[in-house]
DNA sequence: CATTTAGTTCAAAAACTATTGAACCAAATG
DNA sequence: CATTTGGTTCAATAGTTTTTGAACTAAATG
């Protein structure tokens, strides 16, 4: 028998979620956190990948989350800004709703890449800055033109991903098929 | 109190660093802030970078941050732990003395990633909760796939840098070369 | 047009992270 | 072997970010 406070606890969330998409949604929020951005952000998006209802309304995360309208409110506006989800209106009904945002795949891959031009900048900016070449000064440079190098060469990956992808997914579809028997 | 005290710097490091260092220093702070890492890790980082001697002592980060020893100690760990710095000894002197180290171009991109399999699994993990097939369900494990595929494709990409590396980099030599006639 | 419902805003509180500084240890020096 | 120097450790503090909650707007309902 579990203990009294945590029977409470989860008889609350219980009736809503059940406890292994619970865990879930609180390892989604790690993830997003360990991403750069906040734990209620991955919750949310935990919350809404593992919902079995095609888009989950403002009061139902609420609901589930245990957390303020405030805090639900800035968090989902903040994650429709990066596009991870949207919201959905219905006619006839006032409420928002939510749902995961289809992102073509590789647009989280380029949004992070962004940082590694910035990081490729600074090496430059740096390397003007010394008085004199050194040690580093060649390595500096490789380091800035592979950085550099890198964005047009992920572009392309991105595109072979479309060419590759249902062969890749329908032998993936196959193994799995054939682990079942 | 706040004014004077950056007046104080200012005198202070003048004489030890030029002011475009300095704010260089700052500059690769808020870049590494922005990866996650630590206001103060980013500014030994840029310190290393733009110093003109080899390696640079302890006392020397501290004097010219102008931060504590505990600061630069455990900063210093942390960058030579992910294998941004290296500490460099020599007999006959107790000083420590770091620079930078020359990590194979890729590798940071390779450690950034790891988070992006990660990603992956918490994708399928998710999809495996989910009570039935829906919208979303075919886009979770497309996404997954692209993340896993990832992986291999970027060790390909970094083995193509490998082999272009000079040829682009004899080019860019030589456009600099033109851009200043 | 008063009431209810849904969501927003923002100041304050809570939680978390980074930095300091003083006490400490260990190696080199006198 | 006492002293100085170089660095580490960690509790306390400063600073930052996240979350709450109460007051508010705006739209739908009776």
């Amino acid at each position: 028998m579990k203990t009294v406070r945590i029977l409470c606890l989860n008889k609350q969330q219980n009736g809503i979620m059940n406890k292994e998409k619970l865990s879930y949604i609180e390892e989604t929020g790690i993830l997003f956190e360990q991403l750069g951005m906040t734990r209620m952000a991955g919750r949310i998006f935990g919350l809404l990948i593992v919902s079995d209802q095609n888009t989950v309304s403002f009061n139902h995360i609420q609901e589930v989350l245990n957390a303020s309208k405030g805090s639900i409110s800035g968090t989902t506006k903040q994650l429709i800004a990066v596009g991870f989800i949207e919201p959905v209106s219905l006619s006839g009904d006032r409420k928002t709703y939510f749902r995961i945002s289809k992102m073509r795949a590789g647009t989280i891959l380029k949004a992070r890449l962004s940082l590694f031009y910035k990081f490729s900048d600074v090496i430059d900016k740096g390397n003007a800055l010394k008085e004199k070449e050194d040690e580093i000064s060649d390595w500096l440079r490789e380091i800035s033109a592979f950085y550099k190098w890198l964005g047009g060469a992920v572009d392309e990956l991105i595109i072979r991903w479309e060419v590759v992808k249902d062969t890749i997914m329908e032998n993936q579809a196959k193994d799995h098929e054939k682990s079942e028997k």
